[in-house]
DNA sequence: AATATCAGACTACAATTGTAAACCGAGATT
DNA sequence: AATCTCGGTTTACAATTGTAGTCTGATATT
């Protein structure tokens, strides 16, 4: 429902959110993320409140807070590609996919790959 | 060189310039974008600022002032489109194309379109 | 010449974002 | 009890963005 508008910086933290099934601490979020990141504490409390106020996450509180994504990555990347396909190829996904080809980015191995995955698609 | 970051406002002026060929003049973009997106007369010349400090279009003095892109728009779209690869699908190109074909992205003709596409490609 | 018009420059201003310092309250330590 | 620690909250602040008002100088009009 709310794949809003998730900033850059609040991303790696959805990231995180996402390759955990459990809800994440705070304090293994901040671990990670000052590691990868090197941010401050303060940073990466602001973008878990950021993203909490968006309703992206939700927050549980325990010993400390624990913190769950409200949409799935999946969800998210969804979202994301329709937006890019509309706003670059005007909606034409095929066109991506063309353009891909053109520059060169799919391999032999790729395409290959692809056309047995397009034969099983659609068994309509 | 320079797909450093434009805003979503100034692509639409970009998408203006690239859709011509000639310069265009500060007249008929502020015409085309008054009448397409409501802009007023300031709105218009400060995205044709913006866009000018960041060396994204130049202008050329005449009776007014002539716009062109120094960008084309294939350069700006391979620009996002990898941007988007990298940051969705971990720079698997392929990974996107699949997520496309699952979620019905690509029609049963896109997809046989493209196989023949990719038989002709890499004549490597 | 006096004045109106209008393109372009300058200024504005709230919302979002990246990044964090300052502060506050509860539990741990002395 | 006094103090230290440390999560969490509040406040901060510059850059970018969307959107435009105001000012200025040149040209057109009366």
């Amino acid at each position: 429902m709310l794949a809003d508008k998730i900033a850059n910086a609040e991303l790696e933290v959805m990231r995180i959110l996402w390759r955990q099934q459990e809800p994440v601490s705070s304090l293994q979020l901040r671990k990670e993320l000052e590691q990868a990141k090197g941010w401050g504490k303060s940073t990466v409390l602001t973008l878990l409140r950021r993203l909490t106020d968006k309703e992206v996450i939700t927050a549980h509180k325990r010993e400390v807070l624990y913190y769950s994504a409200n949409i799935t990555e999946e969800e998210y990347t969804t979202f994301h590609m329709e937006e890019m396909v509309d706003k670059l190829y005007q909606g034409s996904a095929k066109s991506l996919v063309a353009a891909l080809v053109e520059h060169g980015k799919l391999s032999d191995e790729d395409i290959n790959e692809l056309s047995q995955y397009f034969k099983m698609e659609d068994p309509k």
